[in-house]
DNA sequence: TGTATTATGTTAGCAGTGTCAACATTTATA
DNA sequence: TATAAATGTTGACACTGCTAACATAATACA
């Protein structure tokens, strides 16, 4: 039955790497493997990306559509500060329950987005969710709006960073739990939503 | 003249590791091409080092301790909101020039932490500068302080790596610099150190 | 001091990797 | 229908992390 073609190996391949990727974490992935698991010939993935980096800026760009997707907000109603500390925390949410795909998409393993201009413009089109959100709340300039929305992007990108660090260690309890950052972070992770009320209207009303 | 033992070896390769490390990127580094560079067989660091993991944690240990020195603050003077703001600005220059290093110290290279106690270590001494400066600060409780530390730290390593992204968008540009987020992170990066303050002062009062 | 132990180095080799060149087959196009 | 393009396969190269077995030097101890 199996036809030399396979017909859809492209999207197959994406979708398993996604897979994997996040179950393993990307170093784990291997383009043999995922060759296999698609049954089809070692390089025959060669002839829809050209390196493994290009597959994995495949996969880093499913998860940033896939990020838009979480923390999408409805940009009907009016837009008031709940909404964006809702938003704050499905987007930490989505950082830490895709962990290894986050990877992907802010670590070091796509070096230039530039060159994949579909995973580039899925990663600004994640952020225009976020600025435009924030555009609605103030009578702000772009220049404000700008301000204030990498502030608050950047605090939220940097605690998935540091809660997932804690998580780890608190995971396998290795040290005293009473010193370090990971603690601190830890008392911050079990009251998110307070403490990111706070910050953002130390943000907004800034 | 070249004696069978080495005799300093592991320091050695510790050194080289760090430098290629930050050179090329971890990923690139490789045991073999360590060991050619040290004039040693490609097995010998394995001596020194149970696997490639632990090669990492000793070159992340020592970016710990590099980054305790660049953002150290005299703890004999007072400590005031400028100081703090000196810091935030140490930090991200230390991790916008020892972008390939930080990598390995925040990134998912070493998966545990605890598996490397004197990693753990460095890397928990690292903060305790950010936190005794900021307990200096004010009145405030140990709890107050850690989630006004987390709080500024997670917003100033968030920038490191949206700044990084910016970096190396910007420095191809080969994308409309006027849209996207990464053009917002550029106008803060040359405003950096308005920004920090309002933000800082934000948190402080908060 | 001489010997046993440990630390540190070497060689050879396994299983796995990304990637390329050459070739095969199917599909699209002129 | 002939030709080109797309998509697949086989085989191979150079490289990787890591292990086992062995060699040599430094150290501990009788």
């Amino acid at each position: 039955m199996k036809s030399y073609h396979h017909g859809n190996l492209k999207q197959e391949l994406i979708d398993c790497a996604c897979r994997l990727c996040e179950r393993d974490g990307y170093t784990k992935l291997s383009i043999r493997t995922l060759a296999k698991e698609s049954g089809v010939s070692q390089t025959a993935p060669y002839r829809h990306f050209e390196t493994k980096e290009a597959l994995y800026a495949s996969v880093a760009q499913d998860g940033f559509n896939k990020l838009s997707k979480a923390i999408h907000v409805d940009v009907d109603k009016k837009v008031n500060k709940k909404q964006i500390v809702d938003m704050a925390i499905k987007y930490i949410e989505f950082g830490l329950k895709n962990a290894n795909t986050y990877d992907l998409m802010f670590g070091t393993a796509v070096g230039n987005f530039a060159e994949y201009p579909e995973l580039l413009e899925s990663a600004n089109s994640s952020y225009e969710n976020f600025r435009s959100s924030f555009s609605q709340l103030a009578n702000d300039s772009d220049e404000v709006i700008a301000f204030k929305c990498i502030t608050l992007w950047s605090m939220v990108h940097g605690l998935v960073g540091i809660l997932r660090k804690a998580q780890v260690v608190a995971d396998n309890s290795m040290v005293n739990p009473e010193a370090g950052p990971m603690s601190s972070a830890i008392l911050i992770a079990g009251n998110l939503e307070d403490h990111l009320d706070k910050v953002i209207s130390g943000i907004i009303e800034n």
